[in-house]
RNA sequence: GCUCACGUGGCGGAAUGGCAGACGCGUACGGCUCAGGACCGUAUGGGGAAACCCGUGGAGGUUCGACUCCUCUCGUGAGCACCA
């Protein structure tokens, strides 16, 4: 009948300090040089992956790291750090403006909305941000300094001696544009129809686009591109010292696909079958390139594949085969990138009249083209080595081709199709020498004889960094006479134009085209009408957060020194954030941090010194949350109901961080009982139904068993803050909490550590009680959040007298109790004389006696 | 296919190589209540009347002792995917 009573009255409480900490700047972190900037603290930087505002607003997801960075956040200011706690919006970018689109108002006006929206579901769960370091990728201020970073981009070149960034103008070669970190090509990229866009390589996930599902074709374009790749070996070197997840790690090294091999040539016969004579190319390739990381089994290279869309084809292809290749390239055209990669379906491939030479043994090879070999990747041309590679012997066994075995397995396992590390055979050069050796010894002998080299080969491309859409930063860059240049640094911010249009053209030429007034930067000169990615702004957010209102820099020298270096570790010290973000965000990011740290804007060359991610939230019925399924939980409905405190310590409460895990609405009620107790060990109702102070509450000394579990709770929250296990951390509270709810009397000096203890966990309901003590206690004083972290009492932990487990044969026979100073001997002595013991050990001769002092005694019998 | 992670009660999960199942949910019984989907208490891995026996996906191994370390295997999830 009517609505169900509230445990503890956080409707109350929960806005009241929302608006306190507001009014107070609780949160605020001072930067050097500003007003209650403290030297002697120490600094923590716990960072957020900041979220797009879409329309639809929070979902549990997000709190769900938010709530772990934001304890982290708590805990580090009560331990006395000066802490970096920000929170911005990645406003640009494809979901953003596919939202705008379906609403039918301009992503201006919905970015506003959606960001106010967020905001405030974000105050409602009372996470301590320092709200005045608040940014938003879409403010002309905020991207003014990514347009000036892709300047620093574009004015950059990768030296390769120094393996670093350095500006254009220490380049003296003929083309810098031909080197620019940022340059323009044409290139065949992802275009997605639907989006009206060109997407990254990373954003296409199994032919279709990663926002939306759409098809993606494969369409030659002019592009700006940027050149990730120079940096691939430092993206995976640097790897090493970060205290990231094996598992990301593992993907990005993934992503990045370093693979150690040889470039070999092979030379073209001549159409009478003899090589092609030296220095004259003619009509017909000299050579073709392939790359293989097995160099040592060139003897069993029998026939070569070049990739259908390689323009070596039309070189090499004899008149006799012109129209069935043409044929079989056209059937290859026709096909999606989806069923042309389908693992499962027969290889196929069509003769084009060339031969190649072996150069090891100089036979005459036929020379294939086959989809199974890609353009993109290595020099698009293979060596077929059927013997020793599943997919050659696919290949040649339909088309059959000769098969040679050229290496011998370790032990005697069968020869064919066998490609681990053995012993080389059948190859007179490198003949018994096993794989490493018979692999430098044959490179070496092609790199004597020019027909060969070392090489390493990445899976990683340059990233394709614009985009047709309206609702990005526009680059920079104008065009004059058909070459680009930099916008003034003075021009910045460039601002879009005010479109009412802003939706794809369909055509592959930008929205802001439509623009003309914009377009025209001067007589002879336009300005670029692609947009950046959404990646543009989140690739330094964090550094923005440091200085967030300077002017004059993308960040102050100061601020960054302070947040992002100060000794080890350096960066942002705890990242937590998505797994989704792994490639992409993470490697786009630390990317641009490299640049600018050559560039000697930053203190330290990685930006991220710890990542977590967190598991995702699944719904009870252990599905992925959709609206399909029907089992997703709004956070706000959940606040409505129990409160943000029990929300927090719920969603921390279920299970390990990372792990993924379904939700309970049973478990948020356990938790919520949680917090009322706590409530109730304080508070109690009068006669009239109002919460007073309970009379239980007094100044006494805790016994020493409460003392003991006091101390054993601070010393384990403490630690499980610190590894982030904020499951045991509340399991332990709550043992606490039980062993004092039916205590006649609860000590004041046990409850106000209880307090601090809880707070980063439960902040609304710990400053309430606190308050509430504080009127009353002497002992008790001040704001919650200005307080001390305790420390517990090692001595305090110690017992008298422990429990010792007695084990025959590592089987739990019985447990005594002895004194803790109890000898060896004197375990020893205990254990055999137990009547539990000896009948377990029956008549048996006992073999050996295993004491661990402290735990256990361990009869053997033999 | 390759790589990585993970398999523990009815459920979420806990356990520096040393008492498996902390804590919570659920369930049962009891108390307090006009009432309870509130609160408090007790019990709760399986089998057995009990003594005890069996138990961390399965099979081996290392060890005085294994959820934990090693090998193989099965299952689940994630990522990559004709990467030469």
């Amino acid at each position: 009948m009517n609505e169900r009573r509230k445990p503890y009255p956080f409707d109350q409480i929960e806005p009241k300090w929302q608006a306190t900490w507001d009014k107070n700047r609780s949160f605020h972190a001072p930067n050097p040089g500003e007003e209650n900037f403290d030297p002697a603290k120490p600094k923590f930087y716990v960072l957020d992956m900041f979220p797009y505002p879409s329309g639809a607003g929070l979902h549990v997801g997000h709190p769900e790291g938010y709530t772990a960075t934001d304890i982290v956040a708590r805990y580090k200011r009560l331990r006395g750090f000066n802490v970096l706690h920000p929170m911005g919006w990645d406003a640009f970018g494809l979901p953003a403006e596919q939202y705008a689109i379906k609403t039918g108002q301009h992503p201006v006006i919905t970015t506003r909305e959606n960001v106010a929206k967020f905001k405030s579901q974000l105050k409602r769960i009372g996470f301590s941000y320092d709200w005045e370091r608040e940014v938003n990728t879409t403010d002309p201020a905020y991207y003014k300094w990514t347009q000036w970073i892709f300047l620093q981009l574009y004015n950059s070149w990768f030296n390769p001696e120094t393996r670093k960034a350095e500006r254009i103008s220490s380049y003296h070669g003929a083309d810098p544009d031909g080197v620019r970190l940022a340059y323009v090509a044409e290139v065949p990229v992802n275009w997605c129809q639907e989006l009206g866009t060109v997407l990254a390589n990373e954003e296409v996930i199994d032919g279709k686009s990663e926002v939306g599902g759409f098809a993606v074709a494969r369409r030659p374009m002019r592009q700006w591109m940027l050149r990730i790749t120079a940096f691939a070996d430092r993206l995976l070197d640097e790897l090493e010292g970060l205290d990231w997840p094996d598992s990301i790690k593992a993907l990005q090294r993934n992503w990045i696909g370093r693979s150690e091999g040889a470039e070999i040539r092979f030379a073209i016969a001549g159409r009478g079958g003899s090589p092609q004579p030296p220095g004259r190319s003619g009509s017909i390739a000299p050579t073709i390139k392939v790359f293989t990381t097995r160099p040592d089994t060139l003897y069993g290279a029998t026939y070569m594949v070049v990739a259908p869309e390689n323009p070596l084809v039309d070189q090499i292809t004899t008149e006799e085969q012109r129209e069935s290749i043409e044929t079989y390239r056209g059937e290859i055209a026709a096909k999606s990138d989806l069923e042309r990669t389908d693992l499962s379906k027969e290889k196929t491939g069509s003769f084009t009249g060339a031969f190649a030479i072996n150069p090891a043994n100089g036979e005459r090879i036929p020379i294939w083209i086959a989809d199974y070999v890609m353009m993109g990747y290595g020099t698009g041309a293979i060596m077929g080595v059927p013997a020793h590679d599943a997919r050659d012997l696919e290949f040649a066994q339909k088309f059959e081709l000769p098969v040679r075995i050229v290496l011998q397995p370790p032990d005697g396992r069968e020869s064919l199709g066998f490609a681990g590390d053995g012993t080389a055979i059948n190859s007179p050069l490198i003949e018994n020498l096993p794989t490493e050796a018979a692999k430098q010894e044959i490179t070496e002998w092609l790199e004597e004889r020019g027909l060969g080299a070392r090489s390493i080969n990445y899976k990683l491309r340059d990233w394709l960094f614009s985009r047709q859409r309206y609702w990005g930063e526009p680059f920079p860059i104008i065009w004059r006479d058909g070459k680009h240049e930099a916008l003034p640094e003075s021009e910045l911010p460039l601002e879009p134009p005010a479109l009412e249009d802003f939706k794809p053209t369909g055509t592959g030429e930008p929205p802001l085209a439509k623009a003309k007034d914009w377009i025209r930067y001067s007589d002879g000169a336009s300005r670029e009408t692609n947009t950046m990615p959404q990646w543009a702004g989140s690739c330094w957010y964090y550094l923005r957060f440091c200085d967030p209102r300077n002017d004059q820099r993308f960040v102050g020298e100061e601020p960054e020194q302070y947040w992002m270096g100060g000794g080890k570790p350096g960066g942002v010290d705890l990242y937590i954030g998505g797994v989704e973000h792994a490639v992409l965000h993470l490697l786009y990011a630390r990317f641009w941090h490299k640049v600018l740290f050559d560039l000697e804007y930053l203190s330290t060359p990685e930006p991220f010194q710890r990542l977590v991610n967190q598991g995702m939230i699944l719904g009870e019925d252990g599905r992925k949350m959709s609206k399909r399924w029907g089992n997703v939980i709004d956070p706000i409905d959940v606040i409505e109901i129990y409160g943000a405190d029990a929300f927090r310590c719920y969603e921390m409460f279920m299970g390990p961080l990372v792990q993924m895990k379904p939700w309970s609405m049973k478990g948020v009620e356990g938790v919520s009982r949680f917090l009322a107790r706590v409530w109730r060990l304080i508070m109690e109702e009068n006669q009239a139904g109002e919460w007073v102070l309970s009379g239980g509450v007094q100044e006494v000394d805790p016994q020493k068993s409460e003392l003991k579990i006091l101390h054993a709770t601070i010393k384990k929250v403490s630690s499980d803050i610190e590894t982030l296990s904020f499951n045991t951390a509340i399991s332990q509270m709550m043992i606490l909490v039980n062993a004092f709810t039916n205590a006649p009397a609860k000590p004041v000096s046990a409850l106000r550590t209880l307090l601090l203890l809880l707070n980063p966990f439960a902040p609304h309901l710990t400053s309430e009680l606190w308050q509430i003590l504080a009127e009353t206690f002497p002992g008790v004083h001040g704001d919650i959040t200005r307080q001390r972290w305790p420390d517990h009492d090692e001595r305090l932990l110690i017992e008298d007298e422990i429990e010792i487990v007695l084990q025959v044969n590592g089987k739990l026979r019985d447990k005594i109790t002895v004194a803790l100073d109890a000898t060896d001997a004197a375990l020893e002595a205990a254990a055999l004389a137990n009547k539990k013991v000896q009948n377990a050990v029956g008549g048996q001769t006992i073999r050996k006696v295993v004491v661990v002092p402290k735990k256990l005694v361990n009869i053997v019998t033999g």
